[in-house]
DNA sequence: AAAATAGTGTCTGTAAGACAATATAAC
DNA sequence: GTTATATTGTCTTACAGACACTATTTT
């Protein structure tokens, strides 16, 4: 336990005196700081998330998450909204920091640090991007996580992927993430299209969840807490009594979207 | 937006095929990496954390949260650990990542991006960490939340702290956290000796919330959940009944901590 | 009319908040 | 014994889950 900080030969506070001086740090060797995104949906009651295929060693052929280095004029945030951008082809969407995978070997290359996010999109938006590139090196993967251990990614055809680097640890992390956020937080919404009716908010928190939820009291809570809005209009074509469309209501009730 | 990536000439999408590719990097401009510590307890019903006094310009005299960088050959989290142990003298606390703080401009020297952590201990713990390095650039500071805007820091003898870069708003966030956790995290077992009564584990709670908290239902979640464990053992010398001594009971309630 | 789901009303069990009553060591 | 807080027990209230019943459109 050190007393005070000087230059006592200590490698870490030689380290710290230098960070602490301004000096030059460009002569050190230091990490690359990357960002990688994962881009949420519900689609047909799964949980999906997209990722593309390795087109070059190492790991070629393995499935990993969309990202980009952070470039040296650019804010770790937006360097994740240039990704969404310029490899998925969206823009506007819901996205916010999931945590920093910095472990000294998960990039066999070179040391690489990255940002993750995870972003929110409604299944018609990520199918269409998906579609506009139609090529096989790219799919909408269902994700189910295990008690322990990296998350699951299966394919469009029911086969199992295989993940790149820590891929799997970082969805099995974003799939937790989400898991503790919609139970309180007006994420739900962001999966939909603007109007919606309660069932199909209901069935975007089953799936997300894995788990039925009561549809009584979801009602209840969902109306008593003031999130949706009725549209007035009423879904049509349905083969049966049309349910109200609702409409996300904003911070304060009456944000417009 | 994009059909298939392409050398096409757009700066971003070069950026990107040289990470596919595993061009070498080293090449091109890359951030620093830094770790701050947001290291906090609860003492006499406030909610503190560690400042240290910035010797240098720039900002010199701001009070700054303890840091450093990012070793080559260290991962993200074993440098927040570093931290702790070499700038503050506490080891095996508990520590979590908070969130990174990327944006462009944050220091006005280069550009650095920091993996915040935030760290609880138990008071008596800090105070004596505080005590051994007995001067005046060191400081446990009281930390309050306007609606909105940075944290606030105030020194031991009442006056405000001006803080140094965006620590204010790093604070901020930092007791938005353990705010959010208190509610449903064990979390504020780290904040008390081994031993402690359902009356220290609620000021606890009362501090970090800065709201009272109902005696009687505080008691029964809290004993109903099975978080704790009765030691057999009372409090001593306490001018009135003495309370029942509670551990922590660890996430299968044999642990002995 | 039949089918199917939306939406409403009511009952019940659980848990939190409020409050009263009792327990016990320090003084 | 008085004081001060711990601990237990009871009552009330709020809310989630369960379930029955009505509403309304498509077929």
């Amino acid at each position: 336990m050190q007393q005070r900080p000087g230059p006592h030969g200590d490698p870490d506070e030689l380290e710290d005196l230098r960070f602490l001086a301004g000096y030059d740090a460009s002569r050190y060797p230091r990490p690359s700081v990357a960002t990688d995104v994962v881009l949420l949906s519900v689609r047909d009651g799964q949980l999906v998330t997209l990722l593309l295929r390795r087109p070059e060693p190492p790991q070629v052929g393995r499935w990993s998450l969309p990202g980009s280095f952070v470039g040296i004029k650019e804010s770790v945030d937006d360097a994740a909204q240039r990704v969404l951008e310029h490899k998925v082809g969206l823009r506007g969407v819901f996205i916010e920091q999931l945590y920093t995978f910095g472990a000294v070997d998960r990039d066999p290359r070179t040391r690489v640090i990255s940002v993750v996010h995870y972003a929110l999109v409604e299944a018609a938006r990520l199918d269409a991007a998906v579609t506009a590139r139609a090529d096989g090196d790219l799919c909408l993967a269902a994700l189910t996580l295990d008690a322990t251990g990296p998350a699951r990614a299966t394919g469009p055809d029911g086969t199992a992927l295989e993940l790149a680097f820590d891929h799997g640890e970082i969805l099995r992390v974003a799939v937790e993430r989400i898991r503790g956020k919609v139970a309180y937080a007006p994420i739900g919404f962001e999966l939909l299209p603007p109007a919606f009716t309660l069932t199909d908010l209901r069935a975007v928190h089953e799936a997300i969840l894995g788990t039925p939820r009561n549809k009584d009291s979801f009602r209840r809570t969902v109306l008593g807490q003031g999130l949706v809005v009725p549209t007035g209009q009423r879904a049509t074509g349905v083969g049966h009594r049309p349910p109200e469309l609702y409409r996300f209501a904003g911070r304060h009730g009456t944000e417009a979207r």
